[in-house]
DNA sequence: GGCACTATATATAATTG
DNA sequence: TCAATTATATATAGTGC
């Protein structure tokens, strides 16, 4: 992907190194979490070394990354006897199983959702960024980006509509301002509780 | 990538949803392992849901997983709190607010064009006044304003150029009427996206 | 050195057998 | 349902500020 064909080896290049470890761990990021989404899954990724200060995590909160872990563990027993592993199989009965897996689902879901409000919740200014807690700042960067995307669509269609519905709507609610004729109609997820 | 472009979704239907997970973590394993040997990090990415019997990890030796995720335990502290995490904070911050920025710049940017398109629009009878929102009545009297310094300066030094290319060539739209042999060719203009 | 852009390689959604 | 193929979207290597 690009000029040319890279041979998979370590690239000598201190620079350009670097700039293909942050394109690559953002695209790696990326993708882990589309999977997660699209599938519905459990994903996880960790791209770490010594040149770089910070680590590529995804998901970025580190409660979300030890469950996705250690379910891990617990579930295919990572370093673990098999002994042991037997006796996990005992302890977790089907229904516990099933029940944890639904609960994590919905976990994702409202992590999402929770996402969007406060990406929402910032840009209107509702909120300031020392509100947002340390461990969603990562996510809140991606729903930011997301929502860049959407924008900058919206910019580059903006000339074949010239009689935008919500710009020229004499009845659309302008409280909201611009962010409703950019964003659409500014309104706050439900978050799913069950 | 693909034949459509597929919206960040749960995938509804079990059998594409499992022939995506398949491609997909394929390929996130792909790219992780290229990710470690291009830039000599550590990298690992774990994939797992009920649907899948096996989970996909990269890479494949449990051993060397164990020891990425030790080594990234120890080393950023997962759940700990130190100077590092204080770093990675601050650091986040930045982000955020970088990003926080960049949208500002575009939304503002969005709204000079915006405005720019309804001057147009007003000016060659496409809407009219009572069309728009109080809110962008300000904002609007300041390009009309613009727009008026440009007209004027083009009609102060109209004589100088009796061979006007707009107003003279039969090859021109003349469907603006004036506007056009004023201001140039109307067009609506394109929304910078960055 | 970092950012925006462009050309190209890759990944993958449909489609087909 | 799978494997191979194809058409397209996306990722990213290089380039020019």
């Amino acid at each position: 992907m690009g000029r040319k064909k890279v041979k998979l080896a370590f690239i000598e290049n201190a620079s350009s190194r670097r700039v293909s470890h942050t394109k690559r761990s953002h695209g790696l990021a990326k993708k882990t979490q589309e999977m997660s989404v699209l599938c519905d899954v459990d994903a996880c990724a960790i791209i770490y070394g010594k040149d770089e200060q910070v680590p590529v995590v995804w998901p970025s909160s580190e409660t979300e990354v030890r469950r996705i872990i250690n379910n891990y563990k617990s579930k295919y027993g990572i370093g673990q006897s098999s002994e042991r592993q037997l006796d996990q199989q005992l302890l977790l009965n089907q229904t516990v199983k099933k029940t944890q897996e639904k609960l994590a689902r919905i976990q994702r879901k409202n992590r999402e959702l929770q996402m969007e409000n406060m990406a929402t919740d910032i840009m209107t200014g509702k909120s300031t960024l020392d509100q947002v807690a340390p461990n969603d700042l990562g996510d809140l960067i991606w729903v930011l980006e997301d929502r860049m995307k959407a924008i900058k669509y919206r910019i580059c269609n903006w000339e074949n509509n010239s009689n935008n519905p919500h710009f020229l709507n004499p009845n659309a609610n302008h409280g909201d301002g611009m962010m409703e004729a950019i964003f659409g109609v500014v309104v706050r997820k439900r978050i799913v509780v069950s």
